[in-house]
DNA sequence: TTGACATGTGACCGTTTGGTCACCTATGAT
DNA sequence: ATCATAGGTGACCAAACGGTCACATGTCAA
């Protein structure tokens, strides 16, 4: 498995990119905090922010028995760059803000 | 299946995230030549084909008998909003674009 | 040190997905 | 008209994936 393809496979999950929007809120949550979000058994959550982890689109960090999950933006910023360029990115962002800004309005 | 559900599920193939290169490379590919440059049958790539253009991130073209194939990459930049927001993206962008100068160095 | 809490592992199973094939429709060239 | 070419559909099968459970390890508090 190539190393960019962890990452597109973890995003492809919609419950791992909530578990993504719930660490782009907040950082540093535990496993037992996420799970009490999600509809599902902590094993699920826990295979879950594995495969996140794996990607490098979570980052964590041991504090006595809990784990600390945080967002790692970067993998993400590479998928961007894979397809916008530098000259395209500019016309790109303007509609993706007009799209946001139309569904924020609806 | 919501929208971007279907972007991420297209990205998450191997298969299509070479077609999206082809693309960007050069827009308005047919299937036939597509094709050619895949070890697969043609009926694998008019299936990934399918999955993309279903996903907003491929918009088509019919001319005579031929399908002409162009990459939109409006949803991918809607990916990287959801995750990185305005104020970390000077930051996340030089990260990014200093990994791309080691590889292409190394 | 005993017990409760937070996290981790391996096996298991129904569902989804990637890829192929037989067969079909439509367009262009001769 | 005829034939090759470009694209399209539905069924099928092996492999991968999402989710659960029994069971296990390590850490904090009383």
């Amino acid at each position: 498995m190539t190393d960019d393809d962890a990452v597109f496979k973890a995003l492809a999950d919609p419950t791992r990119r909530y578990l993504l929007d719930r660490l782009y809120e907040r950082d540093g949550r535990t496993l037992t905090e996420l799970e009490s979000e999600l509809e599902m058994t902590r094993f699920g959550v826990m295979k879950h922010l594995r495969v996140l982890e794996d990607a490098g689109l979570v980052v964590t960090r041991r504090a006595g028995r809990e784990k600390q999950h945080f967002l790692n933006p970067v993998p993400i910023r590479l998928v961007h760059d894979r397809w916008i360029d530098k000259y395209t990115e500019h016309r790109v962002a303007a509609l993706s803000d007009l799209k946001k800004r139309l569904e924020e309005s609806a």
